[in-house]
DNA sequence: CGAGGTTGATAACATCGTTATCACAACGTA
DNA sequence: TACGTTGTGATAACGATGTTATCAACCTCG
């Protein structure tokens, strides 16, 4: 069970799907994770879920609205990771219970990670409607955020600031670890702890 | 004129390059910077050097190998760009120019940005030297994170995984701002100027 | 039962990175 | 000078990609 909370603006796109839009899109992100970014190809797309490839432009317009409905189901999960654990009476820990839970989707989930935050499709410009659902997850950061701040924990300060000050931090070290710089001279969990404590601590 | 310092394990590839070879990449940052990573063709940038599509195989191997080479050029211009300002006897400032000379290329340059950092070019990792070299930015950042350090003006801890958490903050909220999340609703430059303040300010 | 509309499989098209072909120029040697 | 050799580079071809067109089969409904 997860305590995300209800999001808003949930692009429409993904409501309906029949069946084979759903054979489609799962085989697209086993595609994903299995072979990654440049298997995820619109015969390879079909093939893998025994349907032609006609169908891909029929339910999904072609093959950027299939990476578009993984961009969001991306963005769903890491809200869901960042919110698993339940609201406790400490806020501090929640917060680092977050910071853990998006990590933990990361390492968990590199090549859709990498498709929700670089550009590794190529032409792929994610929607407005993706766009600002994507910006939601911000707003689960900030909500959590506020809570410590009239809880007295944490300085009073914009929370939509604050959140992508936070945001920032967790998807740098983390986007470096995925990137291999240095990957045998650098402790990256160690690094994220400090990053996040550091920020934490200078919120406080 | 730069105050660059000379830096080790740079790519012998890049040391000689005939008219055709150097013209070949210029089109081809010119064609980057202007059109965007999806216009880096082969034909294209041959067609803009006024050259036949042979010359990127004979001298670069094929379009990686000119990718390769906007690559190490981009890391050489990031440690310039962190490396501009002289010296001076405040470790702390010279810090602090550091990361704006940072961000200052990032934004001056987002499509070489995301070719350096985000997998825009399908099938394209960097060559073990290429990585191994654009490691050394981080011991630029090192190397000045432990002056401040022998000074007394930071605590003393391992520079290189220090810099790996400044690195990583400069670069986690400058990646999200070239995303442009929420860009309506954030100002960017002072969550980069918050956070880089915040970590500095952890490690004091 | 049959006409109309929809669906989807097949094939074609433009473009991509890459490779093969081959004409032509430059060089060395008799 | 004349000829064989070598190598460079422009052109064309190949496989694969996203996309679109074609067209036969099927389902719906009167």
């Amino acid at each position: 069970m997860t305590f995300a909370t209800s999001r808003p603006h949930y692009p429409a796109a993904m409501a309906q799907l029949d069946s084979v839009g759903s054979t489609l899109l799962r085989a697209a992100s086993d595609l994903l994770a299995a072979e990654g970014p440049a298997a995820l190809t619109v015969r390879g797309i079909a093939n893998a879920a025994g349907v032609s490839t006609m169908n891909v432009y029929s339910r999904f317009g072609g093959k950027d609205g299939v990476v578009e409905h993984l961009f969001v189901e991306g963005f769903r999960r890491l809200g869901e990771a960042m919110s698993s654990t339940p609201p406790s009476d400490d806020p501090i820990a929640d917060l680092r219970a977050c910071g853990l839970g998006y990590r933990r989707f990361a390492i968990g989930n590199q090549t859709l990670y990498s498709v929700m935050f670089d550009r590794v499709v190529p032409d792929f410009r994610p929607s407005p409607e993706a766009q600002v659902f994507a910006g939601t997850t911000l707003d689960l950061l900030a909500k959590r955020l506020q809570r410590a701040m009239t809880a007295g924990l944490l300085k009073s300060a914009d929370p939509l600031h604050t959140a992508a000050l936070v945001w920032a931090t967790c998807h740098g070290v983390v986007s470096l670890e995925l990137k291999q710089v240095k990957p045998s001279a650098i402790d990256w969990p160690a690094v994220y702890d400090d990053a996040t404590s550091m920020i934490i601590k200078g919120l406080t």
